[in-house]
Formats: C-alpha cells, structure tokens, sequence
RNA sequence: GCGCGCAUAGUUCAGUUGGUUAGAACGCCAUCUUCACACGGUGGAGGCCACUGGUUCGAGUCCAGUUGCGCGCACCA
C-alpha cells in the first residue's frame, strides 16, 4: 500500500461524526452576529418539550432546518439558528407528579405549590438537557449560545409584557364559560387541545313522565350521567308531535325535579325522539340554551370526573361511568328505560391525559381573537407568509375566518402565573408585573396573585421575538427579525404557526417569518402512525449508531415527497449509508492518483479538454443551477435525487472510469488536467452535497486537502454556475452532453452484447464501430483511449461503411453499430432474436411518429417547434431502423 | 355534513407550467470478486398511470363525475 492509501474500504461514520460536531461548535460556527455586515438568515426552532426525547419527527424537521441554514452560510448569508425547549405545562407536570406518587408516595398538593415547583425545576435540570444534546447527534447547526427555554426569566417577561398589553387593549378577559376540561389533570383547555375520536356508545331512550300523570316524554341520550343535572326538556316549536305540550311540566325521574317542556329552534325533530334533556352546566349547546330559557344551572361534578352531591346520595363520589351504568340500571328498574341503541359518535379526548374530555362550567381567562386574526389572515393572503406547500393556506383561513376565543388559564402550577391580582375587598383586578401595595380603587392592601397559570402556548407564540430578547429593543432583534423560515408539522397549524403569525404583527408590528415550511409526517412501514404504543418508533440514536448521522439525514429528505406522509423503516437508511460509502470510495480513489492538484480547485489553465471532461463540466454547472433552484424553493426530496443522481450515475458510473485510462497512462499533462477536473467536480459537489450530510463531506474535503485542518467545508463558499464564457472557451456545451450521453448508449449497447454472450467485463474484446455519419466518427475519434477503456476494447477500429466478413455479434445504437468479431461462439438464433427485438421497437415507435405527423391537426395546430423535433425524432429512428434491417438482413 | 390530500412497476415513491418510447430506489433474475466501492459493477424482466366521461392536434399531467383509502374541521342530544 502506498502512503496515501489511508482511508479504509468501508466509511465508519461514528469517529468522523463526533470530531467535527466537537469541531464546529467549539470554534464558533454556529454563531449568528449580529454586527456582521452579511444579510441575515435567521429560524427558530420549534420548541421540543423540555421532557422530550428525539423522535423521527424531529430529525426530519431539524434536518431541514440544517440544510437551510448550512446552505445559506455558505451562500453568503449571516446565519441564526436559535434553539431552545419549551415548558409542556402539562406533560411535564404530570410526569413530575407520577414520579412522586411512584417514589414517595405524595402528591402535589402534599408537597404545596412552592415545594413541588422546586421539584420540577430539579427535574428539568436533570432531563432538560437530553433532547438539546440529542439534536447534535444529527448535526444540527444551531446557535447554542442563544438556547433559551421559555420559562427563561426574559421569556417569563415577555409573556407578562404580553399579557398586559392584550389586558390593556381589552383582548384578555376573565369571564365564566363552559370550557373543555381534563378530569385526569384537572384543568382547562383550549379547543385546539381535544381529539375526537370515533366511538361505539349508545343512545339510552329515557321517558320524563309529565307532572300531570298524563304520560311521559322520550328523550335520547348518550351521557345518562348528566341527568341530575337536567333542568328542562326541549323540543322543536313546530314539531306537531309535542303540540300543546309545551309549557307542561315534567318531573325528572330519581331526583325527583320539577321542570318544563320548552320549545328551541336548535332541537333538530328528525333526531331521536326530537325531545332533547337539557343539561345547562355539562353541555356547551344545552349551556346555550340554558342562557336563552333561563334556566337552572345544576353542576353534579367534582373537577377529578366523580359526581358530586348534587347528583344525589346515592351517586355522590361515583366516578363518571360507574355512574353512566347506575343511572341505566336505576332507570331500568323504574321503568323509564325505553329502549337502548347503538350509536357510532365523537368523544373528546384530552390531548394530554388521553381521557375523556368533560365540558365544564367554570370561571376562566380567555383571549379574544377576532381582532388579532384579521392581520394575520392577510399576511398570509397577500402572499408576505407563504407556505409550503400552499395548500395549507385553505386550512389556515378557514381556522383564522371561524377563530373562537383562546381558554387561556390552566389550573397547573407548573408555567407562568397569570399577573393578575385581586382585591380581596372590592374585587378589583389588576393586572401588572409585580405585586401592588394597595388596591388602586379602595386602597385595601390584601391583593392575591391568580393561582392559575398561562397555557405554554401563550409563551410559544411569542417564540419568534422573545427568544430575540422582546420586549426590550436588542440589536438580535433588529438584525434577525422577521426571521426567514420557519419548519414544522402541519399538525400545529394552528397551535403555533397562525398564533405567532398574530403575535408577531400584534407585538413587534411585523410578520415573524416570511416562508413556512410544512414537513410530511412520518409513518411506519405499514402507513401506521409511530405511536408509543405501537412500539413503532425507533431510537433515532440507534439508527444513527447503525447506518451514521448523514446516512439518516440524506434517507430521510431522500424518501420525504413534498405534503405527504413519510413510510419509514430503518432498512430505508441502506440508502443513504450506501451513498456516503461512494463517496467515501471516490475520494479513495483519488487519493490513490496522488494529492489534490490545487487546494480550492478551479477550472483555470485548462485546455485540450476530453469529450468526457467537456460533458462532466456541464453536467456539474446544470448541477448547481438545479440543487441551488432546489434549495432556495425548498425542495428538499428533488434536491437529494440530483445529487445522488449527479455523484452516482454521473460521475461514480462514467466519468471516474472515463478518467482512469488517463491515470493510468503516461501522458502527464493530460493526467494533471484530468486531474484537475476531477478535483473541481469532487470539490464543488462536496459542497453541494453538504447541507445534507454536513459530517462526511467535510471529512473528505479535508481528507482531500481542499481545506487545512483549521478550516471547514462550511466555511467555503457556495457554487455559483460557471460563466458562459468559461463554458464556451472549454467546450462545455449541450453539443458536448448531447454526444457523450449518444456515445454512452452505443457502449451500453455493446455492454449488452457482451452479457448476451456471457463475456465478463474484464475480458477484453475485439470490435469495429461503424458510425452512422462522419460527425460522429470525428467525435469518437477525438479520445478513442478513453472509449476503448470504457468498452473494454483489445483492438477497436473505426470505419465508417464497415462490412463484416466473419460472424459478429451486433449493436445498434444511435449514432453507430458496433460489430463484435466472435467466430465460433455466435449464436446467430439469439442475435436475429436480439435484433428482431429492436427492430420490433423502433418499428412501433416510427409507427408512431409516422402517425402524429401524418395528423394534418398535429402539423398545424403544435407549435413549429414540437412538430420539428417530431421530425427530428423520426429521421434519427428511421436511420436507426435502416440500419438494424440492414443487419438482419446480412444474417 | 364541509374542506384537503392520495390512487403510477412486486414494494415505497418521482414525474415542475399538457409535448422523447412513463422514471428512480428497494426487491427480483442473470452475471462478474475487476487494480475506489459486494454498502459494488454490468446486463435484464416487470406498468390499461384506480374507473368513466370531457377539453385538446396531443392527457399520467387539465376539467367533471365515480370508487377506494387517509387527514382536518364541524357536529343532532
């Protein structure tokens, strides 16, 4: 082994992988400036729960991030990439709680609010940090000096800034509703935090017997436990069924309640028995109603889902559907159950806690949206935010035109208090960032602070510009806002991204970020959702143990199609650890020809160029025209196949064997401007190929010596195409791509000839090319070393009107027949078949020509320029056909 | 119910404004350890582009409808 034969057969990616993340970041690279004088490029990253651990999902999401912000340093841009968690009020509580309940046996309420905060913040500390570290496995180029957590002492103060202003423009509110309520963690939520899901459940038929004796009214219902809080029965006023009726009085079975048939347009009659029970206090619709009658509102729960003792002694304490059962059973046996059906409806879930939710009738804080939405809706309208893909527009309109009230308060301790104080004497709220001394309208000195906390949306929507240091006027602020990207899930379209969009206009007066990205959503390989229960998901650490960090990066944006879910499975990653192996071995290769011509290598002082070397330059220059394009309209899925496509099935399968006769050979000029070439496309596609896989291709480019050991591949510049003149003066043209890729297709030609016959690649062969006209002969004559080489060619001839004189296999291609003397071992049987083939083909598709263009339509209606390359077509085909006749004839 | 998306090779998916004989990866078949790579090379098989109409000289691509699947929103107890 010579001495700069120093790379192993195989890429091992863990070594590499932790060395230059180490080196990165130490010196810096993630830095955003803001005094620097580039123009800024800034995300933010969606917060991962501080509890969390790296999913798939976040691999992809932060390998987009990555690729954008390492694309554009390298064009030029001041990056800044802010990263940082979030609180998750709820899960994180919960999971502090469990904890305790496990190991000690407490509950929060044993501990007191101040206690159990301390154990939480002890908590974070300690599995804080896990997600964070997480994310440099993968590589992710984020700006660590600026991490923040949003309950950071700044953010807490950005949300107390916020919240008074919105208090102060009347847009917060403190008022009684019916709100969704979680039974299992015992607080509000919002809307956007209940899941429907489709259940089997019945419909109990109840008769409510009239006060009269005069028969009873049915009425139909899937939640029986609510009935000893019913206070009326509705149906239609125009329902002729219950003509008369109304105004009656009923009395409601086991409780024993007086009540009155009313009348309301929302009972729809064709439903049920198109009487409806009317519960004000656990319905939001029966809540509605409750307003307009007037009627009683009878709360018969505790806040944990157990009934209460206004649902009677003997249901007192029951939990939920223990007592759904004793109601039916108790009905049952007196003889108001009419009947029982099946019924398929939605039930609200929790988000969070995966149970039930119970619409509850409490006192709560709320956000008025309307007037935040209005703006907001037009940014994204008038094309300053847009998505991608746009379609989500449709779903964001339709949320922002429909926009309801934000519950805001959560009966959490963990999260930031809500600034509001109360005056325990007049009842005054004031809402301020500290505690006041008296009371500013009795001058009572007893105010307590609201003991509910702020739902941790309320902080995330603020993410954009408090993490750049709002509400004070930073210089972070005026460099890198209205940041540039924003990448996450559609599933929080409206958690996150539509409350931003309205925090940022509301607050700084400016959108938060101009371009949003939606990523797919990732699924097993069956199309199943990942899911904990499942046991679906896999580790992305052990996947980056197995296949490397880049492997699983480029796998991941490679099977990613734009706005559709993701089948993943980590086979999958074969195909990204695949290609960091050839790349790997490309620079082997070239190592083995000796060291790089040039450190930054470029295409000055070249001349005499080759075919091949003429076709690779402007297969590269139309590389970086498209990978940039692809970058910069993120489209990320396309981006990867051009590269694969450019490094593998360009340059790996043709250009590298084009080259090795010239390093092999003796003519040394030639060899350093071949050279030279190679270094150019390896240098520049290491480049194009690095926001994608960071690790590797800073690897081989110092492997290469492009870069000294105290610089980086990201701290080069990006391609820019080559100049037209540059081009034009080394003959890298469309002529130039045109005949090599012709000259490609008379050697598969060949290739397929010689698998016919069962020739190993390795033996050489004999052949004559005929070329089909004296063009082509001059092109293949130009380098027959490097066409010989790629035939593997013992003697090769080119002769124009070449008739063979001894049995020989035969290909045909495009612009030649190439002839294989093979006396004694031609099958004549199999190469009239191979041909009749062919012949067969080409018939069938100058058929087709034919017809088009004896379609007098086509002639005049296609532009001239489709009709020409039909023609064009044609005569190439014909020619082709000729002379594949030509040669069935002659056997 | 309203809205959105999807249906192309055995599988997973590309196919940009309508215009080469519809492509890739994986898998499959054959073959080769050849001096970068078997995580590889070479060659090959494999498709009524869901269905029915329409627009057009021309439709995988545009339009309408049908079927099937997925998602979101809203729900009548």
């Amino acid at each position: 082994m010579s001495e700069e034969q120093q790379l192993s057969k195989a890429y091992d990616p863990a070594e590499v992988e932790a060395k230059w993340y180490k080196f990165w970041e130490e010196r810096g690279y993630f830095h955003g400036d803001p005094n620097s004088t580039k123009v800024p490029y800034t995300i933010v990253i969606p917060p991962p729960n501080v509890t969390g651990i790296l999913t798939l999902g976040h691999v992809l999401n932060n390998t987009l991030q990555d690729i954008l912000i390492r694309f554009e340093k390298l064009r030029g841009r001041e990056t800044c990439w802010v990263p940082g968690t979030d609180h998750a009020g709820i899960a994180t509580q919960t999971k502090v709680e469990a904890a305790l309940r496990k190991n000690e046996g407490l509950t929060r309420y044993d501990l007191g609010r101040e206690k159990f905060l301390e154990r939480v913040w002890a908590w974070k500390e300690q599995y804080g940090g896990t997600i964070i570290q997480q994310l440099r496995t993968i590589g992710t180029a984020c700006d660590w000096s600026r991490e923040r957590f949003t309950m950071d002492e700044g953010l807490s103060l950005a949300v107390q800034e916020c919240f008074i202003r919105l208090y102060e423009r009347g847009l917060i509110y403190k008022g009684h509703k019916i709100i969704n309520w979680c039974p299992k963690s015992r607080t509000a939520l919002s809307d956007e935090e209940v899941i429907y899901k489709e259940e089997a459940g019945h419909l109990w038929h109840f008769r409510y017997p009239y006060a009269d004796g005069s028969g009873y009214v049915v009425v139909a219902t899937t939640r029986p436990e609510t009935m000893m809080g019913d206070t009326a029965v509705a149906v239609n006023p125009n329902d002729q069924r219950y003509e008369g009726k109304i105004g009656k009085k009923l009395i409601l079975p086991i409780v024993g309640r007086e009540m009155e048939l009313i009348a309301d347009d929302y009972v729809d009659p064709a439903f049920g028995t198109g009487a409806v029970k009317i519960t004000p206090a656990h319905d939001p619709n029966d809540y509605e109603m409750g307003i307009r009658h007037n009627l009683k509102f009878v709360n018969i729960m505790n806040d944990d889902g157990t009934m209460n003792a206004d649902a009677g002694a003997q249901f007192d304490g029951m939990d939920r559907y223990e007592c759904r059962k004793a109601v039916v059973a108790k009905m049952e046996e007196l003889g108001y159950l009419e009947k029982v059906e099946d019924y398929m409806h939605q039930v609200g879930y929790s988000e969070r806690g995966d149970v039930p939710v119970e619409p509850r009738f409490s006192e709560q804080w709320f956000v008025k949206m309307a007037p935040l939405a209005e703006p907001a809706l037009a940014a994204v309208n008038d094309g300053r935010i847009k998505f991608h893909p746009d379609r989500w527009i449709k779903t964001y309109r339709h949320w922002m035109e429909n926009i309801k009230d934000w519950c805001i308060s959560r009966q959490l301790w963990w999260g930031h208090r809500i600034p509001a104080y109360t005056c325990t004497k007049c009842g005054e709220i004031v809402v301020a960032k500290a505690q006041p001394e008296l009371c500013p309208k009795c001058g009572h000195n007893e105010l307590p602070q609201e003991e509910d906390v702020l739902d941790t949306w309320f902080s995330s929507w603020l993410w954009p510009f408090s993490t750049l240091g709002w509400p004070d006027d930073t210089i972070e602020l005026k460099r890198f806002y209205p940041t540039q990207s924003l990448v996450t899930g559609p599933d929080i379209i409206f958690f996150w991204v539509a409350r931003m969009i309205m925090a940022g206009l509301e607050f700084v007066g400016d959108i938060p970020f101009q371009d949003v990205y939606f990523t797919s959503i990732i699924r097993d390989e069956k199309g199943r959702k990942m899911s904990k229960s499942l046991n679906n998901s896999p580790d992305p650490l052990e996947v980056v143990k197995q296949y490397g960090a880049d492997a699983l990066r480029f796998t991941i944006i490679y099977i990613a199609p734009v706005g559709q879910d993701i089948r993943y499975s980590n086979e999958k990653c074969e195909i990204g650890r695949n290609f960091a192996n050839k790349i790997w071995n490309v620079v082997r290769f070239r190592l083995r020809q000796g060291p790089a011509t040039m450190k930054e290598p470029t295409l000055q002082g070249l001349d005499n160029l080759r075919p091949d070397d003429q076709w690779i330059i402007a297969s590269l220059n139309q590389a970086i025209i498209d990978i940039s394009d692809g970058l910069a309209n993120f489209r990320f899925n396309d981006v990867s196949k051009m590269l694969y496509e450019f490094i593998w099935n360009k340059f790996c399968d043709w250009y590298l064997e084009s080259c090795k006769p010239v390093f092999n050979g003796d003519d040394e000029k030639l060899k350093q401007n071949v050279l030279q070439i190679f270094d150019y496309c390896l240098a520049t596609f290491l480049k194009l190929l690095h926001p994608v896989m960071p690790f590797v291709t800073d690897e081989l480019y110092h492997q290469m010596g492009f870069a000294s050991e105290d610089e980086s591949i990201m701290l080069t510049t990006w391609p820019t195409p080559i100049e037209q003149e540059l081009l034009d003066k080394l003959g890298a043209t469309q002529e130039a791509v045109t005949n090599a890729e012709a000259k490609f297709e008379l050697i598969r030609a060949v290739r397929a000839v010689r698998a016919n016959y069962n020739i190993a690649t390795s033996k050489p062969i004999d052949l004559i090319v005929a070329p089909a006209s004296a063009e082509v002969a001059q092109y293949l004559n130009r380098d027959l070393t490097t066409f010989k080489s790629l035939l593997n060619a013992g003697q090769l001839d080119v002769i124009q009107d070449f008739q063979p004189d001894v049995p020989c296999g035969i290909a045909v291609s495009t612009s030649a027949t190439a002839y294989i003397p093979l006396a004694g071992i031609v099958d004549l049987d199999a190469e009239k078949a191979r041909l009749e083939k062919q012949e067969q083909e080409l018939a069938k598709y100058v058929d087709m020509i034919n017809k088009k263009l004896g379609n007098k339509n086509f002639v005049s209606k296609a532009p001239e320029a489709v009709v020409e390359q039909e023609r064009a077509k044609l005569a190439e085909a014909q020619e082709k056909l000729d002379r594949v006749r030509e040669q069935m004839k002659g056997l």
